[in-house]
DNA sequence: CTTGACCTTCCCATGATGGGAAGGTCTATA
DNA sequence: TATAGACCTTCCCATCATGGGAAGGTCAAG
């Protein structure tokens, strides 16, 4: 396989294929004569696991200690239980983080009469001046 | 007053005080002899605005927008409305993105003995061989 | 006058990805 | 067989918002 037909195996683009092995997250693969990469069903597999964990968020970092894992058979499957938990705890801390500010930003546009009026209590909020909004700010 | 002041009575870094200036998000300040920048009230006004924007999500880009709608006095105040029902949209959607990593990888995770057994779940599901987990796919 | 805490500009790095140029290769068709 | 066009290669640059750090100037207190 080229790495164009890898790449829609797999849905890593062509590019990232390229970076993941610059990086060595990933092995660099054979070369036909006139040095194209050439990929398996071993590579493609690969990849198509650092796509997943990817989907899921993990950093290159840690689908990079994940992979190690994975191709570990003596691995201890908490350990990777440790990074899932963890990474859970980071996602949602972001998640609360959103819905912080989604919270505000709703109870603003709710005051604001959205017309042709200058009064706008967002900006007023953002001003720091606002007397009508009671602010959710956190300074 | 000095970048450093401008910079504590805001909370934005004087480095980044210096890039918001060099993308012309702000305007530049006078200087004094030896070419340090003075800031007074209006400067920081300003700066507590964009600090405030950047807090809620607001891009850079957002931010220079509502900053413009803020010093219009003529500004339609449904303008910003928009803005901030747009940016609303775009915080509930990743929100929903990341709440459905964290669905799938709890799943995982609960699936997942996390003991010293080299079976993991986890690993499965990410190589897409897992016979046990009823995968959240998106594939 | 020295010391240390500021300030200035300038360049580099991050993380993950895409864009694009310049040049080589492969394949189908005219 | 020649050519077109769809691939491939490497290399550099851009993004977005932020921080690090070097090299050099300035200011205030001791």
């Amino acid at each position: 396989m080229n790495i164009g037909e890898a790449s829609s195996a797999t849905g890593v683009s062509a590019k990232m294929i390229r970076y993941y092995e610059s990086i060595g997250l990933i092995r660099a693969p054979l070369r036909t004569g006139s040095n194209y990469r050439v990929y398996g069903d071993d590579e493609v597999h690969v990849l198509r696991f650092v796509k997943r964990a990817r989907t899921l968020g993990f950093s290159v970092d840690e689908t990079a200690t994940l992979l190690g894992l994975w191709q570990d058979k003596s691995r201890a499957s908490g350990e990777v239980k440790d990074i899932a938990i963890g990474h859970i705890a980071a996602l949602e801390t972001k998640i609360a983080e959103l819905q912080g500010m989604v919270k505000t930003l709703k109870h603003l546009a709710h005051c604001c009469g959205g017309d042709k009026r200058p009064d706008c209590p967002i900006l007023d909020d953002l001003a720091g001046e606002g007397p009508i909004t009671n602010r959710y700010r956190d300074d």
